[in-house]
DNA sequence: GTTGATTATCAGTGACGCTGACGATCAGCT
DNA sequence: AGCTGATCGTCAGCGTCACTGATAATCAAC
């Protein structure tokens, strides 16, 4: 799609505006950036996730991507036929099914962490440091407080 | 769907994590406060563009609004029939419509812009007024930054 | 054990981005 | 004037994803 040049007033005030733009402008940087590794982005937050806690079942995983459920089971089909991903029946309840890293999926996700730095820094090219952390942080107090209620 | 709880660390980290996150639950703020008015966030992004500059052309509203030009049809289709915008054929060139806002247009937009800024209010909850003003600062930049190349 | 809830899965629907096509129109060139 | 290439709105078709609703398997509680 075509970057637009002069946002009019009203609507470049808009937050939702705003935000979009840079989660779009964000998307681009990553795709471009894990083409080579052969993953999207969605796939890496996926990587991450497990890479944070480990024996998760699905659900838990989708939940905390904003994914929905059954979009999930594609999801993972994708990352196990890749390789990346184990999916495991739980012992103690055999209706979950437990996921993991692979090996490989460690490999790829450390590659890949470097990659999406690289697009965030591209994101953030006008902002310096500080800024940039300044940013984050607001975001992160926005998302803490909503989840706390 | 639902809200996550604990993030885990090295996702939450990503600014793609933290931008879809914010947005997600201001589309959502947005949705509730707009559904009295009858019209959808993107409509009011069509309506606050066009409040702007009016006699705009489709494709110029279509691509400052970062949406496709053929799902642009549909969404003018819906405003017209609710009779917030109106299609005229363009003198200078037949082949554009210009498009104007009509009085109930104006009415509407008046209102939803209200419920918008509630909206962010419910988004901003956590920040105090210096720090919500940092935060649109900060992504205006970037959005400045990266149409100018 | 029978009932009710939860998990993963699948089929179907709707919204949206995108491609490719079309007719209508415009602009430039000869 | 006529030709050619580009642009605008429109439409059909495809792929992705959120969402609903159904299913079988399993768990938990009584």
């Amino acid at each position: 799609m075509a970057t637009p040049r002069n946002p009019s007033p009203r609507l470049s005030a808009r937050l939702t505006y705003l935000l979009k733009r840079a989660l779009l402008d964000l998307e681009e940087q990553h795709a471009e950036h894990l083409a080579p590794l052969g993953i999207s982005g969605r796939e890496l937050g996926v990587l991450l996730l497990l890479d944070d806690e480990d024996a998760a079942s699905q659900q838990q995983v989708a939940t905390r991507l904003r994914v929905d459920r059954t979009t999930m089971v594609g999801l993972l089909d994708g990352l196990e036929a890749k390789g990346l991903v184990a999916r495991r029946a739980d012992a103690a309840d055999r209706r979950r099914n437990v996921l993991e890293l692979t090996g490989d999926g460690r490999t790829v996700l450390a590659r890949a962490i470097h990659a999406s730095d690289e697009a965030e820094r591209q994101l953030l090219a006008e902002l310096d440091d500080d800024e940039s952390a300044q940013l984050r942080t607001l975001l992160t107090r926005l998302a803490r407080g909503r989840s706390e209620r």
